[in-house]
DNA sequence: CAGTGGTCTAGACCACAAC
DNA sequence: TTGTGGTCTAGACCACTGC
């Protein structure tokens, strides 16, 4: 149902062809006019799919010149909907993942106003625990609506998160709030993450997921080792190829 | 000689309306025909702007409803280039800023790899230490290309590094790339930041800014006091409105 | 049903870069 | 001058929401 869409389409198959290496880093892609031929579409919809390529980091336009390839990294998705990347290992880097408690809950008072979700919302509570190099790396604690995704399961969960609800239950997710803070590291954790009596802090992200209809969906808080921790982000500055 | 475009200035005028209250968080403003006849223009020009309004998270577009106002943060730009919270301090929070030195170099084979500018390249170079409620919170590095920005004085400096640029030299940024890592903490940063022997890292932001041409302008390293260090970021996850 | 945003089209003119 | 991307227009049809 998704992905009729003609600009996404060429999205995609221009993504591919940067990916392929069938335009290199540093070269240009056909032009706006030559790919609206090509393609057999109005160079509103050649733009759309570009725009796309702009705001996703693949491309850059250049008035008067074309549209460049710039420097793409391969991005791993971890702690399901922050862009992670390891630095130090540049390739087939594959964190294990061990899920430590998956309930149910009601949001009290008290939980209302630390995640975002109203009083008396159901929500599935998930904690699990990532390993980087055999190492526990990441401790991980989700809350996600129930209403909204009720087929939850161990399965879905051990796989990706974010292809779960985005693939199979054809949500889309609109926008995030994340905070990243470095709070003092408890006992418990310090046991949990194996950090030696020099670690005093962990790095902590918080994140509150919306959709399209501006729900709040997710709740997340992901607890990182300081020694583990490599966090990338692309940042557009301006109109994203309007 | 900027700002002539249509759907900038009204996006600047929504957006005004947004942060004024005329258009609260949680209602819709007027539909895209209403906008239209009222502004007498285009719907694309006035889509335009709201896709502007919608990837700077004022606005989340619902299909068959309207475009509804979201909550937004009053961000304060620190480090430049990348946006920043005081999450303790709502309002009227203006750190200080001392600059420590001020000078220009040239690129050498070890500074090219790590900074990302080719070798020879002319640029500025500028430390600074920011002070958060009168403590030393953040070592600053800016090293900035000299021939984009040749007229760079102390006082510019000392304002928003980010305003002179695209402001007064009239440079448009078009992305950036950041890598958030926690490294050890070095005995000259523990006694310049004030931190006592319990703290063993430090908060590190990597960044590389990049001008519309592909061109890299500048590279920075930020070095935060875990204790101070407090990162809020807004993330669009899909089309950003197009 | 009427009203909203989402997609797509065809055409025009402008601003900029390269030759 | 030619080709590139940037802005703007007017109109069409579709998909969804709410009454």
């Amino acid at each position: 149902m998704r992905m009729i869409v003609k600009y996404k389409i060429i999205y995609e198959q221009l993504k591919q062809a940067i990916l392929d290496g069938t335009y290199p880093e540093g070269h240009l892609i056909p032009g706006e006019y030559q790919l609206m031929r090509q393609m057999d579409v109005s160079r509103d919809t050649i733009r759309k799919a570009m725009a796309l390529l702009t705001s996703s980091g693949y491309i850059q336009k250049i008035r008067g010149k074309g549209s460049m390839v710039i420097a793409h990294n391969n991005e791993v998705p971890l702690t399901n909907l922050i862009s992670f990347k390891e630095l130090g290992h540049q390739q087939g880097f594959k964190p294990k993942t061990k899920i430590v408690e998956f309930k149910d809950l009601i949001i009290t008072d008290k939980l209302a106003k630390e995640t975002g979700f109203a009083v008396d919302t159901e929500v599935w509570s998930i904690s699990r625990l990532r390993f980087i190099d055999g190492v526990p790396s990441i401790i991980d604690l989700d809350l996600i609506r129930k209403d909204l995704a009720p087929d939850m399961t161990k399965q879905a969960i051990h796989e990706s998160l974010y292809e779960y609800l985005e693939g199979e239950l054809g949500l889309t997710l609109a926008y995030s709030e994340n905070d990243l803070t470095a709070p003092l590291i408890s006992t418990k954790e310090r046991e949990t993450l194996e950090l030696d009596a020099t670690e005093n802090r962990i790095i902590q992200i918080e994140s509150r997921v919306y959709l399209n209809k501006s729900e709040q969906l997710q709740y997340s808080i992901a607890k990182h080792r300081p020694d583990k921790f490599a966090y990338h982000e692309f940042i557009r500055r301006n109109n994203h190829g309007l």
